[in-house]
DNA sequence: GTCTATATAATGATAGAC
DNA sequence: GTCTATCATTATATAGAC
């Protein structure tokens, strides 16, 4: 899936490369989509685990930023979002636990913004969560294609914000910009 | 492709849908990645003018904003990033066309920040350029999948920040924060 | 549980008539 | 140019022997 993308994983290479027969396959998942599913459930299952480690880290922020960052597990995590614009069922899976992952997620923003100077008003956390997903995912999924301008600047100025979003005690320093 | 994903596209659907024959099909287009190739270059040509336009618009930066965030357009720029990762004929052509866009954004991007009050080495114009279109379309991403929550408070905080790089005449304001 | 065998359908690509 | 016809491959899914 990660080698030829989605459209690569069949019930007969899935056989294949386990010696075993596409009929066994079947024998255990009835069809194609609940094959699909059930891998997407044990990447979750792998992935929450790491998140909640991350998010109870003494800098969750960064944590999650380095979570997210990670290339292989944000490439199969887009492999997954393909797969759903033609499969309901890997919808309504992406969907459900990408709702549990960002409430998850926004509550560390929510505490880590209200040991800072920063104006709450300004940083909603649902807000922040989805932004650090959005700019991380991005740049992975750039750097699959070949894409790499701009990245290394992007990144600075993420990682400066989230230096100021994760302060505990914010110097007097410059006026924010 | 929109609809039911890159791998809906193939030459007998192609044909079947105009009215002619797989044949022909492979007559113009000999295999199936020239006739993608082809049709992410129409695609391309499209965005390229209606890019430009936006930055010669007298708000550079929300008119780029507004059109990253075109779901239509995006969904397909994303089909054509999902396909990239087993074809490399069109990684290529999407790495070559992104890169060229990206140095026009980026252009644009400076001249607004020259015309602003903040300090440029804050916000480095490719940088700026990338988070712009990574969270339009990570949102759009997101959306095709059903997922909406912490959206409306990401949009806030990106038009927020874009109306303080395009501000050509800073107000006193409030300490920004 | 695991296999063999098979029904059915879609694909990419080519050859050759017109 | 456009078609018909075809080869070879792959896919999903099921039936039934063991």
């Amino acid at each position: 899936m990660l080698d030829e993308g989605y459209a690569a994983v069949s019930t007969r290479r899935v056989a294949r490369n386990v010696g075993l027969t596409p009929g066994l396959v079947h024998y255990y998942f009835k069809t194609t989509d609940d094959l699909l599913v059930a891998l997407y459930r044990r990447a979750t299952d792998l992935n929450r685990e790491r998140l909640t480690a991350a998010l109870h880290s003494d800098q969750p922020l960064q944590a999650l930023w380095n979570l997210s960052s990670d290339a292989v597990r944000t490439s199969l995590s887009l492999e997954f979002m393909a797969l759903a614009n033609h499969r309901k069922s890997i919808a309504v899976e992406i969907a459900r636990y990408a709702e549990y992952a960002r409430s998850l997620q926004a509550e560390a923003v929510a505490r880590a913004l209200s040991r800072s100077t920063l104006d709450p008003g300004a940083y909603p956390p649902h807000g922040v969560t989805v932004l650090i997903a959005a700019v991380a995912r991005a740049l992975v999924m750039e750097e699959n294609v070949g894409i790499t301008s701009g990245h290394a600047e992007a990144r600075s100025i993420v990682e400066s914000l989230l230096r100021r979003l994760e302060a505990q005690h914010a110097p007097p320093s410059t006026a924010a910009n």
